[in-house]
RNA sequence: GCCUCCGUAGCAUAGUAGCUAUUGCGUUACCUUGGUAAGGUAAAGGUCACGAGUGCAACUCUCGUCGGAGGCUCCA
């Protein structure tokens, strides 16, 4: 919907020729109205989706700009002029007629002819507010007032909180003894009262840029994020991690586009269930939006596939990089809240409820056995499960397991009617040193999408029906892996201890410095046999003091630090300093590689794309 | 999006309505050949975020824009 407000003295105009066959005759051809707010309205394409939605967020817009002008007069005047998208005449006709229905209730209303070529004059006031436009639709990203159904539903659905213990008893929040629970209550205050006191920066923002991972672009929008080399390794490292296990787990990869068409029938039905947060691009005359999650991408699949139960669960998995979300400007910070992350996303397609509810149990370890390989052991996480009552009331033994299998109470949140897609959600949330809590694995029971995107199997007896689907992200985004990595790691230093990565994360694993420059051929001998064993491995070879290069070491969280000269040469026997531990150990090169083999053990390995000589990197931050 | 605070060299910082804008790290050059967390000397490096306004004079005051932080709100 295009619109522009002319304030004015006076408008007069005259229908003069029928420019549709379907316009309706008129009995007055020849119209004048003093003291008026004009409103030339364009109806287009996109508004098609969602008629109601516009006219509410028209007469909301025209009300504000007429009670802005003072002016209780109002003329509607069909304009298509001002749009190259127009929606079909028909419904264009019947958004202007609810319009003015609508706009009647307050102000004297007139329109202009629909469907006619228009003889006009208009005298604009011309003062500073006289002359305004404009423009919106069903999903306008700035759309302050036009709050999606979803969003509505939700202000009026009945929310309850509880906390359950390991036994499934559920406590009231207030009355639950925390002790012993500080992260618990943490979160549960943060849920549910939304309470927060902070004024500091989060320590992952200075560690992320000093760590040389990931920093602000200012060239790019707000929560789009540039990638270091390190932070390319380690994002990259997580991505593999990630998506071999859900390969492990029986996932079926593939890749979706990232944008798709506004006007798609089922996508847009799906897209105003949820708040208008996403990014639009307009390509020649259509509309798209970037995605948020590949729902839409993989429900397509699944829509044009011919599926038998024998192949359900079906678990189709893809790495998105990137979701968007188009989350409002003061929400964003460093690495937590992003609008463009990366996402691994694994839906099941399963044949009932029954069987929805068997993979949603083996999906719940599994989510906990992939952030333990993250490094986010069950001590980091909180679990919250979000569910309705009545699927609560008829299942309580599930959700009474999820918190078994954690061995810790949880938050529980029960809403009285279904609010979006799903009756059972968790999310393993992580608490961070601030009190700020974020979701990091979660997975949901979708009982509406299998019919809306009309995905079909064949049962038993040959019948055609609908799946449950199950919406799993196994690690939540892979940036907010890395946050919460980094968070743990500011935490431990607080209390006094080394931070550090997990050593299959961390960019080098291995330093070597050389004494003088006079051993810099052996430590690149040195750095080459353990690069050829698939460990991280540079050298320093600039022209500074040992100290120096060892202090350049630690502050890099280098895994293991190698000083290496005469006695090293000689004796074949390293003095190695590994990062947390006090004292130098001794060890052989078998030994040094044993002991990185195991701590790495089962986790991936890439190459860091850096020269192994330091004295020939690039500095990317100061 | 709203409210509050912030933006000085690659990074981190000091400072003032007035003459050439601090300091540290880093960078470059030279000296130092050094054994487990900072060796020495020197040099280069700035449109004080951007734009407008007020003043004889603006990095400094005012407004706007952009970017960042925190709060509100929100998180499919």
């Amino acid at each position: 919907m295009k619109i522009l407000c002319l304030h004015s003295d006076y408008i007069e105009f005259e229908a003069k020729k029928k420019a549709l066959k379907s316009a309706p005759d008129v009995d007055q051809a020849k119209k004048k109205i003093e003291e008026c707010l004009v409103v030339l309205t364009s109806v287009e394409k996109r508004d098609e989706n969602d008629p109601d939605a516009i006219v509410e967020r028209y007469v909301k817009e025209v009300t504000a700009v007429a009670n802005e002008v003072k002016a209780d007069s109002i003329v509607v005047y069909p304009y298509v002029h001002l749009t190259s998208e127009p929606s079909s005449p028909q419904i264009a006709m019947d958004i202007l007629k609810k319009v003015e229905k609508e706009l009647k209730k307050e102000f004297k209303v007139d329109s202009s002819p629909f469907g006619y070529y228009k003889a006009f004059t208009i005298a604009c006031k011309g003062h500073p507010m006289s002359e305004l436009s404009r423009e919106f639709g069903p999903e306008s990203k700035d759309d302050c007032c036009g709050e999606s159904e979803a969003l509505k539903k939700e202000e009026k659905i009945k929310s309850y909180w509880h906390i359950m213990d390991v036994d499934g008893k559920l406590h009231e929040i207030d009355k639950f003894n925390f002790q012993g629970h500080d992260n618990l209550k943490k979160f549960a205050v943060y849920e549910k009262n939304k309470v927060r006191q902070v004024d500091k920066e989060p320590a992952h923002v200075a560690l992320m840029k000093k760590l040389e991972i990931a920093d602000y672009e200012p060239g790019s929008d707000a929560g789009n994020m540039r990638y270091y080399p390190k932070g390319r390794l380690i994002k990259s490292l997580l991505e593999t991690y990630i998506t071999d296990r859900v390969i492990d787990y029986g996932g079926v990869e593939v890749e979706t586009p990232i944008m798709y068409d506004m006007n798609h029938p089922t996508l847009s039905k799906y897209l105003q269930r949820f708040p208008a947060r996403q990014y639009q691009i307009d390509s020649d005359k259509r509309s798209f939006f970037l995605r948020f999650a590949a729902c839409f991408g993989q429900f397509l699949i699944a829509h044009d596939a011919t599926i038998s139960y024998k192949d359900l669960p079906l678990k189709l998995y893809e790495l998105t990089r990137y979701s968007f979300r188009r989350e409002q400007s003061g929400e964003l910070t460093g690495l937590r809240r992003l609008r463009a992350f990366t996402m691994p996303d694994c839906h099941a397609l399963c044949t009932d409820l029954d069987q929805a509810i068997k993979e949603f149990k083996i999906r719940y370890k599994f989510c906990h056995s992939i952030l333990k390989g993250v490094g986010l052991k069950k001590d980091d996480v909180e679990l919250a499960v979000r569910v309705t009552k009545e699927f609560y009331e008829s299942n309580k033994e599930i959700v009474e397991g999820l918190v078994k299998e954690i061995g810790k109470p949880a938050l529980i949140e029960m809403w009285d009617q279904r609010i979006f897609y799903f009756i059972l959600k968790y999310e393993l949330n992580f608490v961070d040193g601030m009190n700020k809590a974020s979701a990091l694995s979660t997975d949901q029971i979708d009982v509406e999408n299998g019919e809306r995107y009309d995905i079909n199997y064949t049962d038993k007896e040959g019948k055609k029906n609908h799946p449950h689907i199950l919406h799993c992200s196994p690690s939540g985004a892979i940036e907010r892996n890395i946050y919460a990595l980094l968070e743990k790691a500011a935490m431990q230093q607080n209390q006094g201890k080394t931070p550090m990565l997990p050593m299959w994360l961390t960019p080098t694993q291995i330093r070597v410095i050389p004494v003088t420059d006079e051993f810099n051929k052996f430590a690149q001998g040195l750095t080459e046999e353990l690069a050829a064993e698939n460990i991280r491995t540079d050298f320093d070879d600039r022209e500074l003091h040992v100290g120096k290069k060892i202090r350049a070491a630690e502050k890099e969280w280098c895994s293991t630090v190698l000083v290496i000269g005469e006695k090293e040469q000689k004796s074949k026997k390293l003095n190695v300093r590994i990062r947390g531990k006090k004292d130098l150990v001794v060890m052989s090169v078998k030994e040094l590689i044993e002991h990185i083999k195991k701590e790495t053990a089962d986790m991936p390995y890439k190459r860091l794309s850096l020269p192994r000589e330091l004295s020939k990197r690039t500095i990317f931050v100061g």
